[in-house]
DNA sequence: AATAGTCGCTGAAACCGTTCAGGCAATAGA
DNA sequence: TCTATTGCCTGAACGGTTTCAGCGACTATT
């Protein structure tokens, strides 16, 4: 059944006529290996068509060349875009990453963290449905690696890559009030997410410095972030706050949910305008495109992905020893500087033109992401 | 640096005074143990915190539990709706998907075929960029399981996982027709994709059926089968047929960047009826919510799973046989009556409220998965 | 009472690379 | 000539699990 007995380092050595440990340098330590040797070695390897087994390595070296990459829900397009960047790096050096996705259940979400001990993955990518679970702890004795994408948990604790989130909700207000709004309605996530939470503080810190009075923010909680949750909480939003003139919602998803119920009472955006979060490719070019706060998203999978795989190598330096000295301090690295991070990104302050002429416009974060490496 | 070593079954099996085979069954085949022995070993393994080591377990098995989803982009939420499919079905029965963005790169796809046959992948779900890479013959041999997905191919040579697109196509022209349209245009992927070339030829069917000219139908091709493609192909398609009044994309993107330049000239809906084709979320819930053909993305991720992971093992006992008697032949199998795949799902024919009335419609397959089956 | 069968368990081989102490030979330096 | 140094290569040990022949003890069959 299983085709041809698989070739093995061994038969290679054979046939070469050198030993096991040539070999193996051949395949990882070329330098070590006269160039002699290694022509005829690597000849043998291709003429038997010798793919090595990966599975042997790990065993050896104790742990994989896999990434876990655990979401909520992959099909949002916010994740499938970090997706892309943490594959992206992950697979440039030699890494896989691992979909795990959660579905939003806890329950699933920790099968999936027990599954990548079992595989002594080399790294977890980490966006929690709720709680931080214990089994992450469990992971950490072990020497795994976990890094937090999008969700800042505290620096004593864990690493994580994030971004201000408190900047973006400033941004999004000053930009509602920059269209000449005052009567302002923010729909939101649960405040239990930390994202959430911070969007709302920059709202209000916005608000306040442009000298209004509180109340001139109402916001609104949708337990979902999605477009379903959207059409609720405006529904509910406009009961509340009939005379709303700009909407600030927590994501896209959550901002088409909304359009789609106020354009029925409402000319969307001449008498409300509206700013979503996250930037997804679909809110930009769907028949209404709509502003958005944008999120280095692509670049938050790419950040937090070597992190995952070598920190505690030394790998990052200069940042790695400030966070160690500061005994587990917040290092705020800006990656983007670092070589291997310098494709330009189209992130930043952009307009964005659109067949209706430019209604949108990018609000963004550029590629200021926060890495918080944790001194372990 | 690696917190406590760790515990391994070695370790287990001395602590509680029994041997290694013996803590293997109780993890792999309990039956096989008395309940003594079993309930003592299990509190042995909490105590300790014991977690297998899968990479053991696979070297000696000599494959792995991994399962590779080869898909040229992951944020396209039709590949996102397969792979959650596959993603559950191998999370129940233990296996984890690796997912690999190939981002229409033929050579990166080639590359993430190697790391899977290195890391000795116990089967591949792929939907290749262009023609199918000679490695895929190789990792046959080698007794590699490889599954096509939405993606036919010649049931002599490999499995595949897939839907009728030529009935796909005559589906959406006979809706079209149904509206009262008769100036049709086709804006198509790429014939050189299986698909494409399917969902042409039926609808050049369904036009004949009607007893239509040929000419009634205009194709027009774009290269890339993304929303700015849409844009592309629908600025040609005017030019072309000025006074169509029914369009067809081959799929959602495409419709949703046509539908953006012709709302411009013309009143869509009323003038102008579009059918797109995948029936992708985002896509129904839009503030212009799209007819559109759908398929059952999910199910085809479930069905193809089980067969990249246990095809040969019998599993699919009277498909199997068939398949195998026939000598290669291609078996449509409906897995919808399997009980493994009893969950009801909501496809098929089926009207969508939308909060603008019902201006939208399922065209379905419903469950129907073509599942073929090789011989091997 | 002898034979066969079953059950629960043991212990060692096998899986396949990696690693590393060490060997050998050639070259450089004294 | 003798000692270091360097470059290239060897080969055995190692890692954690699965598998399987086999063993002793007990039960059922004849």
């Amino acid at each position: 059944m299983p085709g041809k007995p698989l070739t093995g380092i061994k038969e290679v050595a054979r046939i070469a006529g050198v030993s096991l440990g040539t070999v193996s340098n051949v395949l990882n330590r070329p330098e070590k290996v006269s160039p002699a040797t290694r022509t005829r070695v690597e000849a043998v390897i291709d003429r038997l068509g010798f793919v090595p087994n990966s599975t042997a390595a790990e065993l050896r070296r104790g742990h994989g060349r896999l990434i876990g990459l655990v979401v909520p829900d992959i099909t949002n397009p916010f994740f499938g875009e970090v997706a892309r960047g943490a594959v992206d790096v992950a697979f440039a050096a030699g890494y896989v990453v691992v979909l795990c996705n959660s579905d939003g259940d806890a329950v699933r979400e920790s099968r999936y963290l027990e599954v990548l001990e079992e595989q002594r993955a080399a790294g977890v990518l980490f966006n929690p449905v709720g709680k931080v679970p214990s089994r992450i702890e469990r992971l950490r004795e072990r020497g795994g690696r976990v890094v937090f994408v999008d969700r800042a948990v505290s620096a004593q604790e864990h690493c994580s890559a994030s971004v201000d989130d408190v900047h973006g909700g400033q941004l999004a207000i000053e930009h509602l009030l920059g269209c000449g709004a005052s009567k302002l309605v923010m729909i939101n996530g649960p405040r239990s997410l930390r994202q959430c939470a911070d969007r709302r503080r920059g709202a209000r810190r916005a608000v306040k410095s442009a000298g209004l009075p509180e109340a001139a923010l109402t916001e609104v909680v949708s337990d979902v972030m999605s477009i379903a949750g959207g059409v609720e909480a405006a529904t509910r939003a406009l009961k509340v706050r009939p005379d709303l003139d700009a909407l600030f919602c927590a994501n896209d998803l959550l901002a088409i949910g909304a359009i789609r119920v106020l354009q029925s009472v409402r000319d969307v955006p001449r008498d409300v305008s509206v700013i979503g979060y996250d930037d997804i490719a679909i809110a930009a070019d769907s028949t209404v495109p709509l502003t958005s706060v944008a999120q280095p998203k692509y670049e938050l999978g790419r950040v937090a992905t070597p992190t995952a795989r070598l920190w505690r190598r030394g790998a990052f330096g200069a940042e790695q020893e400030a966070a160690r000295e500061s005994g587990g301090e917040q290092a705020v690295a800006e990656l983007a500087h670092q070589p291997q991070f310098q494709q330009p990104l189209e992130l930043g302050q952009a307009a964005h033109r659109t067949p209706q002429g430019d209604r949108r416009t990018h609000v963004g974060h550029g590629n200021h992401v926060l890495l918080s490496l944790l001194g372990h």
